[in-house]
DNA sequence: GTAAATAGTTTTATCGAGATTTTTTTATTT
DNA sequence: AAATAAAAAAATCTCGATAAAACTATTTAC
C-alpha cells in the first residue's frame, strides 16, 4: 500500500475497531441493509456488530461528515434520507468532478496508467460478457474500471470528493435494485466506448460518453425512486 | 436561520458537547492555534477544553473526514500537514466549485438574493474602507459576501464541498499571516468588480474576476509558504 | 555492531453510572 | 371529543476509571 490513497475506499485492512465499525456501517448503508431514515441506535448496533459504543459513535461521526448519516440535536443518529433532488444533485456533481478528473488523467496518464486501464477493462469485460452474471463481482470491477480511468489525476481533493459521490450514488442504485429488476441495456458497449476514447486520448469523446453513461444509470435509478 | 445550510459553518448554536468540541477544534486548527502536524492528544485536549474524551474523539473523527485532522493507525490524531501541493490542489478545486456555484446562483438568484448581495457588499465595504481595520470583522464579512454570492445555488453538495475548501484555504492564509505581514493590495477594488459583475448578471466577467481574486490570494499565501 | 528482549508511554476500547433531553403516556381542562 | 398540561419512561449524551493493545525507546545479550 505505497500509494497515497489516504481515504476513503480504504475498506481494505481496517486496523482499529473504529475502522471496522466504519467500514461495516458504511457498506451496510450503501448496500441498503440499513434503509434510509432508519434509526441507528448505538445500543442496538452494539449487539449487531459486537462492538463497543466508542468505536461505533466515532464511525457514525465520520459517516455524518460524508453525508451517509445524519444526527439531529440530541435525537441520535439516522441513516440519511433519500430524495430525487438529492440524487439529481449527486449525479450533477459527480459528472462535473468525474469529467474534470478524466481530462486531467488523460493529460497526465503514462504507460503504466494505460496498462492499468487495459487490465481493468479486460477484467470488467469478463464480468460483463461471461456466462453467469455475478453482480458483486461486476460491481467491484465496474468501480475499479472507473477508478483506474481517473487514477492519473493528480488532485487528491478531487478524487476524495468524487469517491464520496460515487458511493452516494451507489446507495441509490442499490435501493432502486431492491424495488425493481435491473433494466436491460448494453452497459458493456458503453464501457467499450469509454475505453476506446480513453486509450485514443480523445478527451471530448470520453467526456461525452462518460456523461451519458452516468446520466443513463441515474435516470433508471431516478425512475424507480419516483414510483416507489 | 431558515436557509438549508445544514453544514458545515454552522458554528452557531452548537447543542451537544460534541458540537462544541467540533466547532472549537475546527476554529483552532483553521486559526492556526493548533499548528500543522501538531499532535492532538486527547488527554491534553481534555484539560484544555474542559471536555470528556468521548465528544473530543467524535469531533476529531469528523474533522478527519474533512481533512483537517489525520489519524494514522494506532498513533492518535494529528493536525493535517500543509504543503504547497495541497494548497495548489485546494485552490484549483475551490475555483472550479466556486465558479460553478456562481453561474448557478446568477441564473437562479431572485430579488431577495440581490438584496442579500447588496447588503453583504455594503457591510464588507465598511470593513474595508473604514478608518481602523479590524481583521476578525473583515474576515467574517468577506466570508459572508462570498457565501451570499453563491447562496442562490441550489446544490447542497456543491456548497458543502465548497465550504470545506474555503476553510481549508483559510487555514493556509492564517498560517502565512503568522509568518509575514499582509501584502498590501486593493482587495476592495477586486470585491467591487465582483459585486458589479454579479448585479449585472454578467457570468463570464464574474467568473474571471473571482478566479483572479482567489488566485491572487493563493499566490501570496503560496509565496510565504515557500519561504518558511 | 546488530538483534532480541524489556520497560515505559501512548493510544484505543470497554463499562457503568449519572445528567440531560426527547418521547410517550396519563390526567385534566375546555 | 379535542386540546392542553403534567408525569413517567426511554433514549441519548457524557464522564471517569480502567484494561488491553500497540508503538517507542532503552537496555541487554550475542
Amino acid at each position: 500500500m505505497a500509494d497515497g490513497s489516504i481515504w476513503p475506499a480504504d475498506t481494505a485492512a481496517p486496523k482499529t475497531l473504529t475502522d471496522i465499525a466504519y467500514a461495516r456501517l458504511r457498506a451496510d448503508i450503501i448496500g441498503g441493509r440499513h434503509p434510509a431514515d432508519a434509526k441507528l441506535r448505538v445500543e442496538h448496533l452494539r449487539r449487531d456488530y459486537g462492538l463497543g459504543a466508542t468505536p461505533l459513535r466515532e464511525a457514525l461521526s465520520r459517516l455524518t461528515s460524508e453525508g451517509f448519516v445524519v444526527t439531529v440535536g440530541q435525537r441520535g443518529f439516522r441513516v440519511a434520507p433519500v430524495s430525487v433532488e438529492d440524487l439529481d444533485d449527486i449525479t450533477d456533481m459527480r459528472i462535473t468532478l468525474e469529467l474534470k478528473a478524466l481530462r486531467q488523467s488523460l493529460e497526465r496518464g503514462d504507460d503504466a496508467w494505460e496498462s492499468r486501464v487495459v487490465a481493468a477493462y479486460y477484467q470488467l469485460s469478463k464480468a460483463e460478457t461471461g456466462e453467469e452474471f455475478d453482480f458483486a463481482a461486476w460491481e467491484e470491477r465496474n468501480r475499479a474500471f472507473h477508478e483506474t480511468l481517473i487514477s492519473a489525476c493528480a488532485s487528491p481533493w478531487l478524487m476524495r470528493f468524487h469517491a464520496i459521490l460515487y458511493d452516494q450514488h451507489k446507495r441509490y442504485r442499490n435501493i432502486s435494485l431492491q424495488t425493481a429488476a435491473p433494466v436491460p441495456r448494453d452497459v458493456h458497449q458503453e464501457h467499450q466506448r469509454i475505453y476506446q476514447a480513453a486509450l485514443a486520448r480523445d478527451a471530448d469523446t470520453l467526456c461525452t460518453e462518460t456523461q451519458s453513461h452516468i446520466r443513463r444509470t441515474a435516470d433508471i435509478t431516478r425512475a424507480v425512486l419516483l414510483v416507489r
